[in-house]
Order: C-alpha cells, then structure tokens, then sequence
DNA sequence: GCCAACGTTGGC
DNA sequence: GCCAACGTTGGC
C-alpha cells in the first residue's frame, strides 16, 4: 500500500465535504507530474487530506483511495474551467481517481505542527515552492503524521484489512 | 494583495 | 531546442 497527499481548498471542497459524501471524484487536476502520481494510485491507498488556502492550512484528515484511475470527465465538458480541448476520448490526457473518508483526525495539523515535527523535515510538502496538489508521502511520514494527529497507525492498518 | 516558485506557451 | 513572457499556486 502506498501513501499520498491531496491537496484542496475548504472553501470549495474541504473534509466536512468529504465525510457528507460516499465517494468524491478528484477531478480537475492538470499538472503532469500530479496527474502520473494519480495514476499509481490503487484502491485502498491512504491520503493525507491537506487544506490549502485556508486559515489555518494543515491536515485534516484521511481520505481512502475507492476506485484506480479513469478518464477526468471535466475534460470533455465544453465551459468548464477544467476543460482540454486537446483531450480525445480515445486518448484522454488527464485523470482522476474517486476518494472517500476514512478517519477524520482529533487534532488538525496545521503547517507550522508539521514544520515542528524533526522527522518531517523532509517532506516532500514542507520544501520551498512546492506546489504539487498532489504527492506521494513516505510510510514513515505517514506514520509520524497520523499519529501526531491523534490516531493510533497499527488500528488504521487492521481496518483496511 | 503581494510575491516567490514553478509550469506552460510560443516566437525564433 | 532555447528562453522570455505569462499564468497559476499557495503561504503569508
């Protein structure tokens, strides 16, 4: 199983969102890098859930891989914000993955908890101008991080199981 | 609102 | 293929 980090703003799609739906299709990524990394995803990875461009920014909570890669279905949309023109059905350029809650965390991280933590300083979110929406987390930062944030890691793992 | 960092575009 | 210009992200 592998780790990861989405990125989203609260105040158009933020963890209280996510806990209120089933499954939330993660479209509208259009960065390369951010689309391959969407497309290593498997059903029943974990992912951090980061809100950006809020006060404060931090980890809310955990958010489930439910369905692998397919097509980004914005794409194809004429008028939306998300749409490529350059993008074929038969080709499609970009992807997304569908996500669901998993554990929301007692204790939001904000960016400076994370900055606190010795053994995050690392990562991958935490270097200057990174600006991935989305990226993979090792396991060991994954470990550190949720359970800084009030979760016990070895009970997430029996309950994937 | 500012600005640093980074990705993309397009002329050459 | 280079690189300047431009657009976007995201913390502050």
């Amino acid at each position: 199983m592998k780790y990861w980090l989405l990125k989203s703003e609260p105040d158009v799609f933020g963890y209280p969102d996510l806990l209120r739906v089933s499954a939330e299709p993660w479209n509208g990524v259009r960065n390369y890098l951010a689309r391959n990394f969407l497309r290593q995803m498997q059903v029943g990875d974990l992912c951090l859930f980061y809100h950006s461009q809020a006060k404060p920014t931090g980890i809310a909570g955990l958010a489930k891989v439910v369905r692998a890669a397919y097509p980004d279905d914005l794409q194809f949309e004429i008028g939306s914000a998300y749409h490529d023109a350059k993008s074929t059905p038969d080709n499609p350029r970009w992807s997304m993955v569908d996500v669901a809650a998993f554990a929301e965390l007692p204790r939001f991280l904000s960016l400076d908890d994370l900055r606190a933590i010795p053994e995050l300083h690392q990562m991958r979110l935490l270097q200057k101008g990174n600006r991935l929406s989305v990226m993979p987390v090792s396991d060991d930062e994954f470990r550190v991080i949720v359970e800084a944030g009030g979760l016990a890691f070895e009970t997430l793992e029996a309950e994937l199981r």
